[in-house]
DNA sequence: CCCTATACATAGGATTCCAATGTATAGGAG
DNA sequence: CTCCTATACATTGGAATCCTATGTATAGGG
């Protein structure tokens, strides 16, 4: 389990970009990001859905109840225009962020011990 | 300027990062940082001081002050070997943290329009 | 004397996090 | 029928973290 602290600032887009292959319902985005990253990462429910209903505030997703024969209730959520926008920037500025963290960290081999 | 929320998970690992190529004092980290990232990060007082206190007291770093010619107080942060072992550590799951995220948010072009 | 830069430090309001808890459906075991 | 587990959504409230604003002090230029 990789340090939650490093996923915090990136969880917003990760679920953006989930979202941006399918529309799927909170459950599944959960169920999704913890097989992805091969059980390093995890969005719990206690911070999923306050994610979910603040980017659904901001206009980023949008969600209307499955009414497919499922008698369980499910909220499929699905991306909106804005929210590709933000996905866009998002992700650009995910890479900027990378290149200059190679400066401050590089993840190249370090000549620390000969 | 990058998004902070970003920075957050690494700050810190970013710090012992600096240490480690040599012991500085505190504003002198913040200058690096900045001068480094291109003026795309930085870390202000507020956070910056707490930060290496929080070090400080941990055992990562150690500190002294300055007892060269100048009047003007510096306190030189050195990093410990404790704090060697920390960035060590905090550096391999950063890799890890970075293989995992190219699966969520690959930076390699994605064919989203042809 | 004032302004800016260097250099350290902290208080406190704001934000964010997430474990715990609660509701409800559904299927299998006993 | 009851119990347990998995699915599925949601909120509360204490904890941690952040960082703006503020404060102290030295030093040099205008």
């Amino acid at each position: 389990m990789i340090d939650k602290e490093l996923f915090k600032g990136c969880s917003k887009t990760v679920v953006l970009r989930l979202l941006m292959s399918a529309s799927m319902h909170g459950y599944e985005i959960s169920q999704r990001l913890k097989k992805l990253s091969e059980q390093k990462l995890e969005l719990t429910e206690g911070t999923l859905y306050p994610l979910l209903h603040s980017l659904e505030a901001d206009g980023y997703i949008s969600s209307s109840w499955d009414k497919t024969t499922l008698k369980r209730k499910r909220k499929i959520y699905c991306i909106t225009t804005k929210g590709k926008a933000l996905l866009k920037q998002r992700t650009k500025e995910w890479k900027e962020f990378l290149s200059t963290m190679e400066v401050l960290l590089p993840t190249k081999r370090i000549r620390s011990d000969g």
